[in-house]
DNA sequence: TCTTGCTATGAAATGCGTTTCATAAATTAA
DNA sequence: TTAATTTATGAAACGCATTTCATAGCAAGA
């Protein structure tokens, strides 16, 4: 394979100059660019482009860290900002976690490495102390309110955004209120937990560990809650579900069962995917596909430190 | 950055010994290697990736092909692709087209810049005589039968299985059966319509423009569909539809127009996403993980070309 | 004792493009 | 006309690790 220094030789010009042929230098005399031009043609030139990147200290490469690539979440997350990386003319490397640490490790050090030039990521699980050590080796991008932290980030306010829903919730006359959510741990369903207990103290009801449930993050896990909530005594009368695909589970397994919506349960879903519009879903919309777009510009922005609210809006159909 | 020569010079050594440490070759004295280890220590050493891929003109960097990222059945099988990378320390480029032919066509370059070691194409726009360019680069994988093209793939006989699911249905009493696909075009959705109108006249049916739905990809399509279906004076008794998601949709949208299903109409899904279990839909299964794992396995074998063909079973539940 | 063969190590070549710096020529401004 | 710019070009340094080749020491086998 040619390389530049034989299209310099056929050319008749040195390295430099088919260099700035390259990239577009402005200082190439026209017959020169065109012998250049030529010379490349005739060779079938390409340009090794990990020797640019040796050269430049560059990919072009964006890391994208996610639990889990097939989830609906994520889908539309990725998607906006794959959308962007292709305005932008960068390339995403997908690192899917299972929620291992390690492979969100493995990403950053992709970053200090400089094999990618960024890393956005979509749910963490390391802590800020091991995410801090590599945040001087390129833009770390956090989908979580980060603005205490040394990274950009685009985020929701869980804990308003929540409590509104409880309000709202409350406000339609319901006082035993559940919710369901994917993990545990994690910064965003801390601050839902927050905002849950204290809306739970203020308005005098006690804590309910029966009424929370975990691991719901898809559609298929809303049988499972349909299945606890048959067997309790004192089932709560409204569920938020903080993903519209287990929403969905639900509101299909409660049809089955013969369980009225919003009749016996009021259900109310997160993100407003196309299902919830379907199905009637009453929803939180949470603009995914617009957050990684901003998630990706600021993945791009070496410079600033930048962090984005994004509201979010309630969508009233037919669960609660 | 301290580099290799730093660590030589700080070690006492050659870059050579430097070198082998890092690659762990068994001619290096154990104290040489210490002191080379203590020196990396020292200087918090981190090997040039760039370098490294410059060297040795390989990436360990694997680019994945798919239309949409945000779609259960590309979801699935990048989640066996990842998986299965992760196994073998290898990295994702992701590469979203939107079926948009450059973006396909930028990804094969980047096999040609060397910029990615594999590409696997899990749904292809360009055609054979593009492809077929850019297999001196590397290995390119396919998801669909390629066995007369100078790729390996992994594939399912579409023709095939789509006969067997006409027949099924044909055998449980319908003769007006209509299928819901993702495109026109496509390999797969050729050999799906090819099958359709051989059994059609082999069973002395007359082929009905207005019983193939195309553009049914997921849920919120399933709406339409039906919608269609109530307008039609004669509608279809059974529907094959090849994705599990637009079945639901269908079925969802049936309950709420009262359609009996299979009463009025048979459903057919295809994948055995988990929806198709909740929700009692009969499917083919496909083993989409598993397909994901044998395309990335064939992504990292450069010495031979392979095609795996895997088998489908019939999933039965209750809407046929 | 002499030949093989293995262990261990380093110098130098290799992979390849970008960028800095120096220089020369051609313009433009004063 | 002189000084200051701008244009154009190339040599060489730079980014960094891998690999080939040569060499030397040492051990095992003939």
């Amino acid at each position: 394979m040619a390389n530049i220094k034989d299209i310099a030789k056929k050319a008749g010009v040195s390295v430099t100059t088919v260099s700035r042929v390259l990239n577009n230098h402005p200082y190439v005399r026209e017959d020169k660019r065109e012998a250049v031009l030529q010379a490349m043609e005739e060779f079938n030139y390409q340009r090794n482009i990990n020797a640019v990147h040796l050269s430049k200290g560059e990919t072009l490469l964006i890391g994208v860290v996610v639990p889990f690539t097939n989830h609906p979440y994520f889908g539309l997350l990725v998607e906006g900002i794959a959308n962007e990386a292709m305005k932008n003319n960068y390339k995403l490397v997908l690192f899917q976690t299972n929620y291992e640490e390690n492979r969100e490790i493995e990403a950053l050090k992709m970053l200090q490495h400089k094999q990618i030039d960024s890393l956005i990521i979509c749910s963490r699980i390391c802590g800020w102390e091991v995410i801090s050590q590599f945040t001087e080796y390129g833009p770390i991008v956090l989908c979580e309110d980060a603005r205490n932290q040394n990274v950009s980030s685009t985020f929701i306010d869980h804990y308003m955004t929540f409590t509104n829903a409880l309000e709202y919730l409350y406000n339609k006359g319901h006082q035993k209120i559940g919710y369901c959510i994917g993990r545990r741990s994690g910064a965003n369903s801390r601050q839902r937990g927050k905002a849950y207990s204290d809306f739970l103290s203020r308005i005098g009801e006690s804590y309910n560990e029966e009424y929370i449930f975990y691991e719901c993050l898809n559609f298929e896990h809303g049988e499972e809650v349909v299945q606890r909530l048959l067997n309790m005594e004192n089932p709560p009368t409204a569920l938020l579900v903080t993903s519209d695909f287990a929403a969905a589970g639900i509101v299909t397994s409660c049809r089955e069962k013969g369980i009225r919506i919003p009749g016996d349960i009021a259900i109310m879903g997160f993100d407003n995917q196309p299902i919830a519009k379907i199905m009637h879903i009453t929803t939180l919309e949470i603009p995914l596909v617009q957050m990684g777009k901003k998630l990706m510009l600021q993945a791009i922005d070496s410079e600033s430190h930048t962090h984005e609210e994004i509201s979010v809006k309630l969508i009233e159909r037919q669960t609660v």
